[in-house]
DNA sequence: GAAGTCATTGACTATTAGTCAACAATATTT
DNA sequence: AAATATTGTTGACTAATAGTCAATGACTTC
């Protein structure tokens, strides 16, 4: 990386840093492209080189750490399914309250909204989650984990509308309740419900 | 009502149909002000004497069938407390179809962002869906139905959160797969596990 | 029928997303 | 080392549109 490249990685940095920031603090109606660039001592123009639109920071930093708990999940293979899922649940919700209440609802705007841009910065696709989901779920079949006639594909949607309901009620409440609190208490019993008809055999004894 | 008021109640019938049609069509943030001004045949200003913002006609639109079978839940008083939120779940996922996709969008897009209006048109609160189940299940309490121990606000919450969880994955997975299929199959012992622990008695056999 | 009310109008202002030609700092070529 | 090319930076600019408001006139009230 020379001089000119690294200048140009500092800018970028600045600029997300300034938005998550002015984003945790305002959400993000509540600021603008100026507000950004000033907070990051550049000009308007700047923003542009880095970014096609205004929302695409955004995406940019609500993405990120929701589609690092995803890469997470496809290292756990050597967990039971839905001691790994439980786990998953776990580090989500964990996500949602470090990441704090706008952020979240950023994420849910752009997962729920058709204008996304159709790839991330780095050619992760917008909906990861789900066809990460879908793989392992497919893997567990595949080894005998489930039954053959599982049906992959809502089972997906179940899991992932588990996960996006807690968030957009915890965004409901305004950040009342824990979502700590909530996984612990409910996840487990309801994965199981979900699994039940569809568990072949347990890898190990739990 | 007098000429004048009836003139007014046909203008602002007007810009709420023709803000619809467009909304279902090509989402909120496709639109603006004038669009609806001129497929109602008003002038610009007209608007701003019904809806103080923009926001405001989508609220009034997208809240309005939701809030509907919302009282529709309260009138079941007759049924047994399951059953009546399996059906709830069931006309909820027929109104998210029937509503369709745009809509239902700037639903969750409502009640999970902070600027939303305090109060509806008809002085209805935004949260009225939660305040209601909670209500509903603090009787069952009461009427014995459910157990003393009963943690009513968090079951309010993961009733709430089924919901909003179904309806934002329809939204991601941009509409291919189908509510109606969905709670058929999963409703039923996704709320028979949240409740299993509390209930007391039947009210009758099932 | 005079006075008052209020729905309607459209030109207007204010805000802000996004553009672009000029510039300046760095890298490459000669 | 000088000339040339590349590319990050700038801020004045345009375009789009949300929201305002004084003027108008149709309707209501007295």
């Amino acid at each position: 990386m020379n001089k000119r490249q690294a200048s140009a990685q500092k800018t970028k940095n600045k600029l997300v840093k300034s938005a998550l920031e002015l984003i945790k603090e305002n959400g993000f109606d509540g600021i603008n492209v100026e507000d950004i660039t000033k907070k990051a001592g550049v000009a308007k123009g700047t923003f542009y080189t880095y970014f096609k639109r205004k929302e695409d920071i955004v995406l940019e930093i609500s993405r990120a750490p929701f589609s690092e708990i995803t890469r997470e999940l496809e290292t756990m293979d050597n967990m039971e399914l839905i001691e790994r899922l439980t786990h998953y649940f776990h580090r989500f919700m964990e996500c949602v309250e470090t990441c704090g209440i706008n952020i979240c609802r950023e994420w849910i705007r752009d997962v729920i909204d058709p204008n996304h841009v159709p790839e991330n910065i780095d050619g992760q696709k917008w909906n990861y989650d789900v066809i990460m989901l879908r793989e392992i779920l497919n893997i567990a079949v595949q080894n005998g984990e489930l039954k053959k006639n599982t049906p992959v594909e809502a089972i997906t949607y179940i899991i992932i509308s588990e996960l996006y309901g807690m968030m957009t009620s915890w965004c409901m409440s305004d950040g009342k309740f824990e979502p700590l609190d909530w996984t612990h208490k409910f996840c487990e019993i309801q994965i199981a419900s979900i699994f039940e008809p569809y568990i072949k055999k347990w890898r190990k004894s739990l």
